[in-house]
DNA sequence: AGCATCATGCTAGAAAAATAGCACCTGTCG
DNA sequence: CGACAGGTGCTATTTTTCTAGCATGATGCT
């Protein structure tokens, strides 16, 4: 996810987060959008870079992510890690306790909880 | 940190990642650096545009973001969880354990265990 | 002092990104 | 049919990014 300009990643990621999006449904998850041609175009630029492909559907065209979620979503977590955690995974867990404190379910802990005693035992 | 260029975006990075650092040391620790005039210039906008700052330090000037690492730490997760988890926090805690796995001390299992025990404690 | 080194402040130019504006298809609805 | 509406493929233009290059000032060394 490197290496792209400031537009074409908020494009990318916007097709990460809906999977698939059309020009047009890019253009209105952008915030601050630019006009419909600079979003075509862009599109057309991160096909050509292969960060993205696009398949008829229907008259129009939906693009989609070439590289698919669960690789970018690592190395996006990797990179975080690296960026602002100096590679402690345990203060990740902190700062998404604190983002979403309010939000957290019963529920959610505990498959929280659950994964991490997981991980202990295949550890020892 | 939305709105910054490719190259903005490298250094801020290097900037979170080290505290502070002088053109020369962003510069090296960069991937495909490009020449130290670019980098000075580049330190110079991100200046501007108020996300850095600048500090003389002996002889030379040493660059810090201007926001702080823990407010940037809590939007860069939370806006990672929008982009590539759908806002569920336990499906970031997921990848982290499989992202780094290998590395992870019992120790940290248990520290990880032991914050969202205690999250759990206070939403009761 | 003279020189090499390493920093800064500028300015200017090339390259890439962002945007606008056609012209042209293709269904659809009165 | 004829006129929209909404899509596509281009091309051209403006803006931003990105980069190099010089002149200058401080430091350290011989």
């Amino acid at each position: 996810m490197t290496g792209l300009s400031r537009r074409e990643r908020q494009i990318m990621e916007i097709l990460y987060q809906r999977g698939k999006a059309s020009a047009s449904e890019v253009r209105e998850a952008m915030e601050d959008a630019p006009g419909y041609s600079a979003v075509r175009a862009m599109l057309r630029v991160l096909e050509e870079k292969g960060h993205a492909r696009h398949q008829a559907e229907g008259l129009k065209y939906v693009y989609l992510p070439t590289v698919a979620r669960e690789k970018a979503k690592r190395s996006a977590v990797k990179h975080l890690l690296d960026t602002f955690f100096a590679g402690k995974p345990e203060q990740i867990v902190a700062a998404l306790l604190d983002v979403s404190a309010t939000r957290l379910t019963r529920a959610e802990l505990d498959r929280m909880s659950e994964m991490i005693e997981k991980a202990r035992r295949e550890e020892k």
